[in-house]
DNA sequence: GCTGTTGAGTTGAGTGTTCAACCATAGGAG
DNA sequence: CTCCTATGGTTGAACACTCAACTCAACAGC
């Protein structure tokens, strides 16, 4: 890059105001979570995804992308959520390699427990405070990103996760804020 | 709360592309600080306030606040910042609880590296994406967010850092994007 | 001058995330 | 079949963040 495009004060003041939001929206989000449900969001978002797939089961490697997680992060999360009895692993017979990952029922139970405070928590601290043509506005903008976000390179070396474009629902699932 | 008031379809989709792109851009704004300027963009975030504090300097607290960091986490992101020879900490004269947060020539010189390729990731991440009206749009909903999330106590028990409005720039100050 | 409370800041244990290295199997190309 | 690379997944160390407990000083009220 030649040389810098500085942010003029408009870009300024919408990115500050961008982070500052963010930042204290997921900070409550995660509290609250972790208060009333013992887990973190990233946890609570892996139930949900599992309890979105068919036979709530998925290989490992889909489930780290439907829930925008690193291989390496779902790994210990799952390490971790198999403790607790709420996900168990099992080897994967047409793939030797691969494993499945699959909801029990006293997941299932966990993750039902915890979406009303979630919900709950999403909509007073999100859609409470927006007009109706705000909460358009915002998924606008937020779809725009996603679509930004998921194809380019943009960053050359190495990259990440590819994260393809998230497929949707597909079965029973927790009535949930993803 | 009596019933959950459960997210309909729009809510539901609008805040899974929230989520994703909120995950999406903060990623990758972190792999690039950490990549090319060896920090976490929350270090650079308190770089950035005691640059813009009169005399590189601030008191623990006030920079906890205008950081959106707990005092907690300031108090540890110090310690590194200090082993890095970037911020330096002193004893307040006047009052012997405190403590002062000053900026150093390295910290400041670490930071103007810094902040070009930052800058330049928000631009292409963001500001690209996005035409004049989405972005004021999106200036308008974080802005409304943030006065929706810094009055109000919402979550009874605990609280947490106080979170004023943040008041702004001040003095010289390196040109970044917070 | 005490006593209790509040505020400023630090500390350490616990937990989650990242990165890089790693093992194993799958799927070609020769 | 044999190598060779790519894919699926795990592991451990390093690091940041959270929470709760703590220290020390300021500032009441008496």
């Amino acid at each position: 890059m030649a040389h810098t495009r500085w942010l003029d004060d408009e870009e300024q003041r919408t990115w500050r105001a961008f982070l500052t939001a963010q930042r204290l929206l997921f900070e409550r989000v995660e509290r609250q979570l972790q208060n009333e449900a013992r887990m973190p969001h990233g946890y609570y978002e892996i139930l949900v995804r599992l309890s979105e797939a068919p036979d709530r089961t998925l290989r490992m490697s889909r489930l780290a992308d439907t829930s925008l997680s690193s291989r390496s992060r779902l790994s210990h999360a799952v390490a971790r959520l198999e403790e607790a009895g709420w996900v168990e692993r099992t080897a994967c017979e047409t793939d030797r390699r691969g494993a499945w990952a699959r909801l029990t029922d006293a997941g299932l139970a966990a993750l039902q427990a915890a979406a009303p405070g979630h919900v709950e928590t999403v909509r007073s601290l999100l859609f409470d405070a927006l007009t109706p043509a705000q909460a358009a506005a915002l998924r606008d903008v937020s779809e725009t990103l996603v679509a930004h976000l998921t194809d380019r390179p943009v960053w050359p070396a190495g990259d990440d996760t590819g994260c393809p474009t998230p497929t949707q629902a597909e079965e029973e699932a927790c009535p949930e804020a993803g």
